[in-house]
DNA sequence: TTGCTCCTCACGTCACGTGAGGTGGC
DNA sequence: TTGCTCCTCACGTCACGTGAGGTGGC
């Protein structure tokens, strides 16, 4: 006959754990001995050793204690039940660790790939870091908000890429961040950026979804009002006076 | 900016795991709308993603609180080490499932090798299941006070089991379960159990561990007096009173 | 107007952990 | 006698869940 210290450290449970098992009514409670000590027996190892088992692998106690009780045909079909938590429980956390990886390795790990591939392309041509940081920004609330779209938009971004004009005119976008509001270039870019959106031809599902990624459109949605540089601010402004031909806005 | 719903959706956890990361200092609170909803940008996005992430590998909330502030050296050699622990964790699930699946698969659970080895190899030479079980209970009870003795005593008691006259001893102890306390037959048995304790030649290292193997000896330890059948204990009588000699008892 | 989302308390849950204060065994 | 184990309350912990009661947005 064993003590509640002896029967705890041969299963591998803490004493607690075994009291604890005793409320929940999982364990019945034993015979004392002369001191009022519990004293065990070898059914109560084997409980106890079931018990652990199945708590381990996640079972809630009140669930064990019905399986306990159950019929061999019951217990054998909810061990089945069981076995395949633990294995989609195995794939999730070697899913997480996957993801802890990218914790490090930047956007990937909030953002669809498409968008990702935009913003390392925006790198690729040489686009600041800074001006992606709020394409990144536009891009994560949007995705927020619309996923299907944002990633769809994202796409066709992407391919106009591959237009020279387009990146002379993202170029000029980006060096914009720094000039004077006033800066007689903003007009002409203005007028360049509204004569690119006119040369593509736009399916009208898409022209809103598109809009909206526009880069200074969407810095608008992820910034509060002053805190975007005084010339994008003019530069949106010219664009919303010019645009309205073009439905821009 | 987007509403707490929005935010967890997209996310994917639950606005009260969002504000309860408020709550506790993980992620700051932003600015409230006329309504006095709170609102969110971007870099709240990709903080709750990092706190869902790192919480979902396991790592503490006041862990998690430490990461996100420190420096990407501290940050890095953090991932590797929570990388580590969810190594550990799959291969802990991973045995998880051997051992449930073990639960349906006897005793193998519960006791050393050599010990289950042994009660297969009773159950083989025609021993009855109901004095397996005592053997059983006997042995999870010594296992679990001295489990190097108990493996090597089993070990020795799974060779005892070549010789012809232990097994037909063996057996006729398994028969004696029902007979009357009075019946001469257990005189015989008696004798034979103790001619055999003296044939066999006895290292006194193990003896100690041996004689509390002995099934009578093992099924005292187990049961309640008075649980034991009548001719069982009158053996165990006999054997005492014969066995001083031998050292038995 | 109805249904959905949002707000703030504040208590509940799950599986124990952790003293608090006292007694028995070697 | 000292140190270890045992006993019974009973509150604490961790990461939220779950109403309770009320207001705002479409």
């Amino acid at each position: 006959m064993l003590t509640i210290g002896q029967l705890a450290d041969y299963v591998g449970v803490t004493v607690r754990a075994v009291r604890h098992y005793h409320q929940r009514g999982l364990l019945p409670e034993p015979d004392r001995d002369a001191s009022g000590y519990r004293r065990y027996d070898a059914d109560a190892v084997v409980r106890l050793i079931r018990i652990k088992t199945l708590a381990g692998a996640g079972v809630p106690l009140a669930r064990i204690e019905d399986l306990l009780d159950a019929g061999p045909e019951e217990f054998s079909c909810a061990i089945v039940q069981i076995d395949k938590a633990l294995t989609s429980r195995i794939r999730e956390l070697q899913e997480q660790r996957r993801r802890i990886a990218g914790l490090t390795a930047g956007d990937r790990l909030f953002l669809p790939a498409e968008i990702a591939d935009f913003l390392d392309q925006l790198r690729a041509i040489g686009i600041s870091e800074r001006t992606v940081q709020v394409e990144r920004d536009g891009w994560i609330l949007l995705a927020a908000r619309y996923p299907q779209e944002a990633g769809r938009a994202a796409g066709f971004k992407l391919s106009a890429l591959d237009d020279p004009e387009f990146r002379r005119i993202y170029t000029a976008f980006d060096e914009a961040y720094d000039w004077d509001p006033a800066d007689p270039r903003l007009e002409e870019l203005a007028d360049a950026m509204l004569a690119l959106i006119g040369r593509h031809p736009r399916d009208p599902a898409q022209a809103a979804a598109e809009d909206q990624a526009d880069p200074v459109t969407l810095s608008l949605m992820t910034t509060q009002p002053g805190s975007m540089p005084p010339a994008w601010e003019r530069l949106d402004e010219l664009c919303r006076e010019r645009g309205q031909a073009v439905g821009f806005g």
